[in-house]
DNA sequence: AATGATCCATGCGTATTTTGATCGTTGAAG
DNA sequence: CTTCAACGATCAAAATACGCATGGATCATT
């Protein structure tokens, strides 16, 4: 999952960075509205967090931007305790949720965790296919009720592909939503853990678990239940 | 497109009614919270209208029956002005988007177009062509609901002749859009593909599929549903 | 420092793409 | 009605690119 955060402060920036490090998102940050409206035209994020009061370019603006373009991923916005218009404008303006600061971490999370989940059209945190199980509050993976260990890399790209599952993600796609901003587009890390996923998951291949469409990219086969 | 809409005063509900009626969608309506919670249990809506201030089950709660029913339609809640705690509880339920009354037709109409919009993102989106389906989400095709394996230049060839049906596409316009600028001009390979397409789409060329324009191009002859 | 996770380089096998040679079609000119 | 030339279709072989496995290097975390 990639986030986008723009935030001014940078001790608050610095707060909801390193919180989004212990999730194992994949963050890009702007400090600016001008900036986040840069980030966010440019790249497909999975969830933005915005707030509200931002430089050369206001929050509600910056959304209003956002979604004159068509990015309609998930957004959170922050805004200051007891601002109720500024909420209400951001909520008009396209925003999906938000949080008074200054807020526990433990809140955000769970709203990122909320929001995310919604996006993706499921509404509970276990994810069943077929043998597969996927606890995304835990973030643990279950085949046939046994849990399956996963590094925190492969349980990313399992449950982006699972989320599509059915559809074909090509391997630029994958990158760009587990890897933030700069990364090194050339590399085999993804074959190396759809390997490693289809080794732990599917280790005898009679589900087809992930099946390659050479030159489109990987496809999730078990349906969502 | 279903709509759910949930009003206890009848004036305001006949309104609501007889703008979706001229919208063209489907609607059932329920007086009371409890009513609503059974349609919205029972059926699958694309959409609910829920006013907050309900008989026998508040609108919050029936949201939140609704949501813990794992029902995830879009809800737009219609509150009282000025009213902001309403909205956010409501949001907070699992709510996408409130209106405040009285509010414009104009208005409702709107958001209840963005609603469906935003919740058909997630929807794969399918391109139909009589018998043959193209879905460019998943990068999968099919034919009479039996799908084709496309190797990728063939899905690509593909879609760009369809996503132009009925018009003549030259062959170095093929080549301009499937490859890099500088490319090779003299060579057969956009014949080659459009004959295996032809094979695997329209083996007997009882839809005559792709038709060439001797010295034009290629045409996709299936109209647009 | 030790452990585990992630990343990278290599070589191999194979599906896909490209090529080129050949054959079929078309439409205009003789 | 033929002939001809240009264009497109088809096929199989050749070239290529892609994905996979593997093992070792690097990085992070403890």
């Amino acid at each position: 999952m990639r986030i986008l955060i723009v935030e001014d402060e940078k001790p608050l920036r610095e707060q909801i960075l390193s919180l989004m490090a212990t999730e194992k998102y994949a963050c890009d940050t702007a400090a600016d509205g001008r900036e986040g409206l840069f980030l966010g035209s440019e790249y497909d994020y999975d969830l933005a967090i915005i707030d509200l009061g931002l430089p050369l370019l206001d929050g509600t603006q910056l959304i209003r931007e956002l979604r004159s373009k068509e990015r309609n991923f998930p957004i959170l916005i922050l805004t200051a305790r007891g601002n109720w218009q500024d909420k209400v404008s951001g909520l008009e303006a396209g925003a999906d949720d938000y949080l008074t600061k200054p807020f526990h971490p433990e809140e955000l999370r769970a709203r990122i965790h909320a929001l995310l989940r919604r996006a993706s059209g499921h509404a509970s945190s276990v994810l069943r296919y077929g043998p597969i199980a996927i606890d995304t509050s835990a973030k643990r993976v279950f085949r046939d009720d046994a849990e399956v260990e996963l590094t925190s890399f492969e349980y990313n790209t399992l449950t982006y592909l699972a989320m599509h599952a059915g559809k074909n993600i090509s391997k630029s796609e994958l990158t760009e939503h587990l890897y933030a901003q700069d990364y090194d587009r050339d590399s085999n890390v993804i074959e190396v853990f759809v390997g490693r996923l289809r080794k732990k998951l599917d280790a005898d291949g009679s589900l087809n678990l992930i099946s390659t469409q050479r030159g489109l990219g990987y496809r999730f086969n078990l349906d969502k239940q």
